[in-house]
RNA sequence: GGGUGUGUAGCUCAGUGGUAUGAGCACUACGUUGACAUCGUAGGGGUCGCUGGUUCGAUCCCAGCCACACCCA
């Protein structure tokens, strides 16, 4: 016996077990039909569920369920990523309330501990995970830095970096200064803020009195200086080329260069020139051969090469204008709108900074990744985020992929006495070249650096499958089906993934890559912990069941579009749930008992074979949404299904025979109920995994659990079937709106008469006689020949005339005015109809098949005018 | 500055070259025997951002404009 009321917490978790402990999650070797495939984008080992992950994960979900009913091989592959940055700074952070710092500890000790973390306080999002349904194959969960992970991770640097794609170069990097690090391009978050714009001027060598003057957001910076740029095109200040001015406070003389970076319309006309620390200054410094001035130390403070070595750089900015005001050298102030570069992580400023850092030579990798989508092998869904991508990879510069931290992959780099580099995948390998490099045993020291975390992660999509070993499952779901990712995530790793694939493994990583949204509050606003305006997907779960959050997920994924959160809305798809279990609940009590034979396409009534129709129907359109990654398309099918067309209509229906003494159509009725609610769970079961499992369980014995239940064939719906059905509820729907209108209470039960009903209605009018009274409340449902009196409200039904006769109740005020609003509304109709038709063009050009439409629209609407305007004239004079 | 996307009912959003059967929520009225008040029935509410063009016909295609959002520099 089910339960009175729908409560998700009774049986949620105790369903999850079951399928994990059962092994439903693993893939079917056997199965004969195609494989497919997902790897889950690794969620942080830091990480705990947030609203994204919900939308990203009951989208997987959903595919993984669907395809597994499909019957195919599905594999949904689990894991974490290590984080580098997030996880370093959350281990740092729980030291340091012991007062210690990761360099007390050394770089060894450093690392367990982290191990130790991770063990304990890290993957609590594989548990909530397991809250919200996710079927992942948890057996095969694996993480960037596990032993294999690693093992991938050096082989392809290795590769990388003897086929020349992996190179060490000095070069201006961003340099987070909180975590002292290099960070890539996308690590870095531009910020736009008012800043000032200081005005001051250098002396020019040997001509005193004169000047030069420089305009510059970065004062601080001058120490580093080694040129001054005018613009050759610069008639007021061309003059100056050749000469050089003396940097203040330091006094040193640097050269003034011709180069176009100094926009004659911009500041002064002349740029300062400091190539250690601006990304164009260095290039500017390449063409005229520049000195490169360090005046950073690694924590962003000044460095002995200036005259405040330790200051920061906003105390330093201070002293220097200080000092140029006392050379009277400063000239003015003003603010100024600029861009300020930022780290995701760390919220500091970041700066360029000349090191020595690691590089993959992006855009040579980027050549096949553009490739493989231009001719298809890997689709965006939605197509446009192709264009993001090109943009993207078209423009790609080199990835700094070194970082100064302890927790993430060593590089596979020794240095030899002489610096000279061994990159081999282990240390005895490297050893062994160096030995046989030198002719003799030498001592090697490894780079400290560790990879940037996405490096790894661009290799899961293979290395999850066990590369570089060709194990079965490499060869059997490698290249994947689909990656689910959300759009904010193409650059860091949609990308990566496909430069890599494409290099190491010759084929895409996924075929497909579906790209959704964020979700947003309820305003549209991005949500933020510093707004305060995060919802907690488990405060949902725990609050409306795992189901209703996932279908409201699924039904607000429309392609290429951010979703707003809507408490009201998952509540409603609670509702949803309740009222399908209530359903559930009305089929046990009426003995609805699924039987195995029960055959659909043998049922005689009417609505059993209405219903399997419209159930055959809906089956296609879920399937057919899915196929084509339509979610909200999809779910809403079964939704309108589930409510609108099996709730709504056909228990209503089924109600006069149920509790009728036909025992033959009960019987019939019994049974398509039942198959007919096994076909909803099954349909509904990737969207609400729970209760359909509940219910699955409970209203019938079964040979098959729901999880592994066939996906029913596709078939086409009898349109035929579904007419006889149709009459009736349009028939009760007018009684029901008559009802309405005339103020008649619901009480009341009323006599219908069918006038003028032709042989088809006048079938109908047998078949549904009783539903039709049940459902609209009548006592009396017939067929009628006589006169029209006055005392009968009267509508127009098809091609027939419904009478309700009142005798002598009849409010005639309402009911003229309900005439008269029909009749201009026919008239508003008439007119476009016979615009259009008066109109030689629409005849002549539109298709036969429209013209032909909108004459048979025309006709109608005349015949119903005419009836209603004989129902006025009839009541004319009460 | 470059790019992408969005503008449809009070709100959040679907959708389509042929009368907007629009959905959910909200709103109004009425609720009748036993699936469900986490409900039922009926109803109100829209010149589909603006201006042009293409077309017999445009909310939908094209161009321009306005507003907003996001990405990149």
């Amino acid at each position: 016996m089910l339960e009175k009321n729908y409560n998700p917490k009774e049986f949620e978790e105790k369903i999850y077990k079951d399928w994990e402990q059962s092994g439903d999650f693993k893939p079917d070797m056997r199965s004969d039909k195609d494989a497919f495939s997902i790897v889950i984008p690794p969620p942080n080992v830091t990480g705990v569920l947030h609203i994204g992950h919900a939308l990203n994960n009951t989208l997987q979900d959903i595919l993984v369920r669907y395809n597994r009913m499909l019957g195919k091989k599905v594999l949904w592959q689990p894991g974490m990523d290590h984080a580098g940055i997030a996880t370093q700074m959350v281990v740092e952070r729980n030291l340091a309330k012991e007062g210690i710092s990761r360099h007390d500890l050394g770089r060894e000790k450093f690392i367990e501990t982290v191990w130790k973390w991770k063990e304990q306080s890290g993957g609590t999002i594989c548990k909530q995970l397991r809250r919200l349904g996710a079927s992942c194959d948890w057996s095969r969960e694996r993480f960037t830095m596990d032993e294999g992970l690693s093992r991938a991770v050096r082989k392809i640097f290795v590769s990388l970096y003897k086929d020349g794609l992996i190179y060490k170069a000095k070069k201006l990097v961003n340099w987070d200064s909180k975590f002292m690090t290099a960070v890539s391009d996308l690590e870095v978050i531009q910020k736009e803020t008012v800043g000032k714009m200081y005005y001051y001027k250098y002396p020019i060598e040997g001509e005193e009195g004169q000047f030069i003057h420089i305009a510059t957001t970065r004062p601080e910076t001058m120490f580093g200086d080694t040129a001054v740029a005018v613009s050759k095109e610069n008639e007021k200040l061309k003059h100056l080329i050749g000469k050089n001015a003396i940097l203040p406070i330091v006094n040193r003389p640097i050269p003034i260069i011709g180069d176009e970076h100094a926009d004659p319309e911009k500041g002064t006309g002349a740029v300062k020139i400091t190539p250690a620390h601006d990304f164009n200054d260095f290039e500017v410094g390449r063409r005229h051969d520049l000195p490169l001035i360090n005046i950073l130390n690694e924590d962003a403070t000044l460095n002995e090469n200036t005259p405040f070595p330790g200051m920061d750089t906003q105390t330093a900015r201070q002293k220097t204008i200080e000092k140029l005001e006392e050379l009277g050298l400063m000239e003015k102030i003003e603010d100024h709108p600029m861009v300020i570069p930022y780290g995701d992580r760390s919220g500091v400023v970041i700066e360029p900074m000349l090191t020595d850092q690691w590089f993959v030579d992006a855009p040579t990798l980027a050549k096949e990744a553009i490739r493989a989508v231009e001719d298809g092998e890997m689709e965006f869904v939605p197509k446009s985020y192709e264009k993001t991508y090109f943009e993207w990879m078209c423009n790609i510069q080199p990835w700094c992929i070194s970082r100064q931290l302890w927790w993430g992959h060593q590089m596979p780099i020794w240095y030899g006495p002489d610096d000279k580099i061994f990159c081999e995948e282990t240390e005895e390998e490297a050893q062994a070249a160096a030995d046989k490099h030198y002719g003799k045993h030498v001592e090697l020291r490894r780079e400290t650096d560790v990879l940037d975390t996405w490096f790894s992660s661009g290799l899961w999509a293979f290395s999850t499958l066990g590369w570089p070993d060709n194990t079965e499952y490499l060869q059997t779901f490698y290249p994947t089906t689909v990656l689910v990712t959300a759009f904010d995530i193409i650059f860091f790793w949609v990308a990566r993934m496909m430069m890599m694939s494409m290099y190491m493994m010759k084929k895409v990583p996924f075929k497909k890559a579906y790209i959704h949204g964020l979700v947003r509050d309820e305003q549209g606003r991005k949500m933020s912990k510093s707004k305060g305006n995060t919802v907690d997907p488990m405060i949902l779960i725990d609050e409306f069941g795992a189901d209703a959050v996932r279908f409201f997920m699924a039904a607000m994924e429309t392609q290429g579009r951010d979703i707003n959160i809507s408490q009201s809305r998952i509540a409603g798809y609670r509702n949803f749930a309740t009222k399908l279990w209530n359903a559930a609940r009305f089929g046990e009590m009426n003995q609805c008992e699924f039987k195995e034979d029960f055959d659909e396409n043998k049922v005689s009534l009417a609505v059993n074979k209405w219903i399997v129709a419209k159930a055959l129907e809906a089956t296609k359109e879920v399937s057919d949404n899915l196929n084509a990654y339509r979610f909200s398309d999809s779910a809403n099918a079964v939704y309108q299904f589930v409510w609108g067309t099996f709730c709504d209509w056909y228990i209503e229906l089924i109600k006069p025979v149920l509790y009728g003494e036909d025992e033959a159509a009960k019987a019939e009725t019994r049974a398509t109920f039942a198959w007919v609610l096994s076909r909803i769970l099954v349909i509904l079961h990737p969207f609400m995994p729970f209760i359909t499992t509940e219910l699955w369980n409970n209203t019938a014995k079964r040979g098959i659990k729901l999880i592994n239940a066939p996906w029913p064939e596709i078939k086409e719906a009898d349109a035929s079937a579904m007419k006889e059905v149709d009459w009736a509820i349009e028939l009760i729907s007018d009684i029901r709106s008559l009802r309405a209108e005339m103020n008649l209470p619901a009480s009341a039960k009323l006599t219908v008469y069918l006038k003028d009903a032709g042989e088809q209605s006048q079938k109908e009018l047998k078949t549904f006689n009783q539903m039709v009274c049940s459902l609209a409340r009548l006592e009396k449902l017939e067929s009628y020949n006589g006169e029209v009196t006055p005392d009968m409200v009267q509508n127009v039904f098809r091609e027939a005339a419904l009478l309700i006769p009142l005798k002598g109740v009849v409010d005639f005020a309402a009911e003229r005015e309900r005439l008269n609003k029909e009749l201009s509304a026919l008239d508003k109709n008439l007119e476009g109809y016979a615009r259009k038709l008066n109109n030689p063009n629409f005849v002549e050009r539109a298709p036969a098949a429209v013209v032909e439409e909108e004459k048979r629209r025309q006709a109608e609407a005349l015949e119903n005018k005419a009836k209603v305007e004989a129902a006025l004239k009839r009541i004319a004079n009460f």
